[in-house]
DNA sequence: GAATTAAAGTAAAACGTTTTACTAAATTCA
DNA sequence: TGAATTTAGTAAAACGTTTTACTTTAATTC
């Protein structure tokens, strides 16, 4: 069985390819086709169930109602949670998602994005990385809308989206001095994007500003794609060759790896031993004790990030760039 | 900027558009194209970073390089994590995924075939849900390879691969009993797909088997889409209203909200009470007590579509279906 | 040195839409 | 009543490729 074209609902309804077009368009009104020709081409249409080539379709207007999404990787639940958000919003509003992941790896991200153009895509959500400002700044003179989130990047202007990452840091630091930690470490990756570095900035900040002195040698910086093995040794070795009581992990998933470590050095979150998470994760709230967390808006961020396309797809001309800050919360657990 | 097409490339390396397409596609050779005109026409694409339009390609060809992926849920992990292996593999080999959640929605799941069909996508890896045989089944005659994963549809003649859920299952029930346990019970989902009935079939052939009659009251069975409190408070009314000592939770997100309620109302993991969750999640191990699984072979699934897929887009003729069956581990923790 | 074959390349159709510019008939206007 | 306008619709170009069938020139064969 070949698939219907728009020819045969022509043929089959013996009027003119631009007709059948006028009506699936919804154009029919304006164009004044006749109420019984319209009727009659949607009944074949709705018989005969045909679906309009897409791929055509977007040769020929040059659009696609697809959005391309970049992320860093689909299977941390940080960004899966906020992939599901987005293409729920988005689908509700017809138009679809085509995502992949960076893995943190500038070639492929390159590739991804070179890969949405020739595919077409409308717009592009893209969760960054450094090295692919060129790149970016190609779509915006290709006047294709961006819109960076979770982390900006410094010489790209564009929308931004993202949570306030240096005040979370800060507070989170905050918490442990208030709760009289003096020994603080810093657990985060060696990935040199803004939201990991406005981390670590308010971590060395609130040190500073409670006078506490800063060392080198409580930040570990755990290579991105090494092997979890690798991450909890170094993560161990940190543990065991300082005096610390209190930790805070750059990311969910190194937080998952410390706390491996403390159950298999058995040491004991509490009174004399704290840690906090950035990402909140399903296994925090279960452990025991379970574990405080910075909390992103996700929703927030979703709807904003969202409603920024949206309303770039829909005005003729260039709107403002728009940068928006949502802040993050502590959720301090037990 | 306009971006460029085939014909920019054309004259300004003074040949026709064929003798481009030929190059672009490797064709050269064997269309007796002169080296000199290759290198010079490479020479160009290269410096003017030329990219083809891969609309305008899938509309002449038929097919687009990328294959869709339809999946109950991106945020889950053991979804998200075969969706990030799928994407990996695919692109090694060249190959695009665009996935898509039906959230268990048979509405949403048929639009989303409609969706793929009409963008052209060159194959399917579909993790299905009852209601949508038909729509299945017209891929199939349009000559569209369909692999369905993780469960199964009786009335599709297709390919399948997916782990063994009714021994490990069994297996599970099997582990409880050996440990003495006599009043199991199920938390399962009310979808009514393979992979969940499977699970579920296992768990009374097992009671069965070791003599131990199976009680209606045992088994809860909580809607897919529901709220997670209205989720923890039927776990916590079947814990409460019954005496029971183990429990198999039917899926990871139902174990999450298990425990939660094992913490709400304090009751230990242990000699007397044993728990098993059906695929991992990364909480289990790091909850304490760890908690045991069923895991399933993610790797050797993504490989094992991945692989089928490709030998069925490469093939010229229709192969044989192939239904490939993989055990899944029980894993014992503590 | 004429006929044949090979080498190097090209023109044009086709894929399935949307959209612009057009036509023919019917209606309105003055 | 004839011109102007409206109604109802259509032909054909365009989007950017791939691919088939073709042409022209050069090389080879006998």
């Amino acid at each position: 069985m070949k698939t219907l074209s728009i020819k045969d609902i022509a043929v089959q309804a013996n009027v003119s390819i631009t007709t059948v077009s006028f009506i699936i368009n919804g154009k029919a009104k304006e164009k004044s086709i006749s109420e019984a020709v319209i009727e009659k081409v949607e009944r074949i249409i709705e018989e005969s169930g045909y679906k309009p080539n897409q791929i055509a379709r977007s040769l020929r207007t040059g659009n696609s109602n697809i959005i391309g999404l970049i992320i860093e990787d689909i299977s941390n639940s940080f960004f899966s949670r906020i992939a599901r958000l987005i293409e729920d919003k988005a689908y509700k509003r017809g138009y679809k998602i085509i995502y992949s992941s960076t893995e943190n790896n500038v070639d492929k991200a390159k590739e991804l994005i070179n890969m949405f153009k020739s595919r077409k895509v409308d717009a592009y959500i893209i969760s960054p990385i450094k090295g692919i400002e060129e790149d970016i700044n190609m779509l915006l003179t290709d006047n294709k809308p961006v819109i960076l989130f979770d982390r900006n990047l410094p010489n790209v202007d564009t929308n931004y989206v993202g949570a306030d990452h240096f005040n979370a840091s800060y507070q989170s630091i905050e918490s442990f001095i208030k709760q009289g930690k003096k020994n603080i470490a810093l657990v985060t990756t060696d990935i040199d994007v803004q939201q990991i570095t406005e981390r670590y900035d308010g971590y060395k900040k609130a040190l500073e500003d409670h006078g506490i002195t800063y060392g080198d040698n409580l930040v570990v910086k755990i290579p991105f794609n090494q092997e979890e093995a690798a991450t909890i040794s170094q993560i161990k070795a940190l543990l065991q060759s300082q005096k610390i009581d209190a930790v805070l992990f750059a990311t969910n998933y190194l937080a998952i790896s410390g706390l491996k470590v403390l159950k298999q050095i058995n040491k004991q979150i509490g009174d004399d031993f704290a840690v906090i998470a950035y990402d909140d994760h399903e296994a925090f709230e279960l452990h025991t004790p379970s574990i405080s967390t910075v909390q992103q808006p996700l929703e927030e961020i979703a709807e904003t990030v969202i409603k920024m396309i949206l309303s770039q797809l829909s005005s003729k001309t260039k709107l403002e760039n728009q940068q928006v800050i949502i802040p993050a919360k502590l959720i301090i657990r037990d």
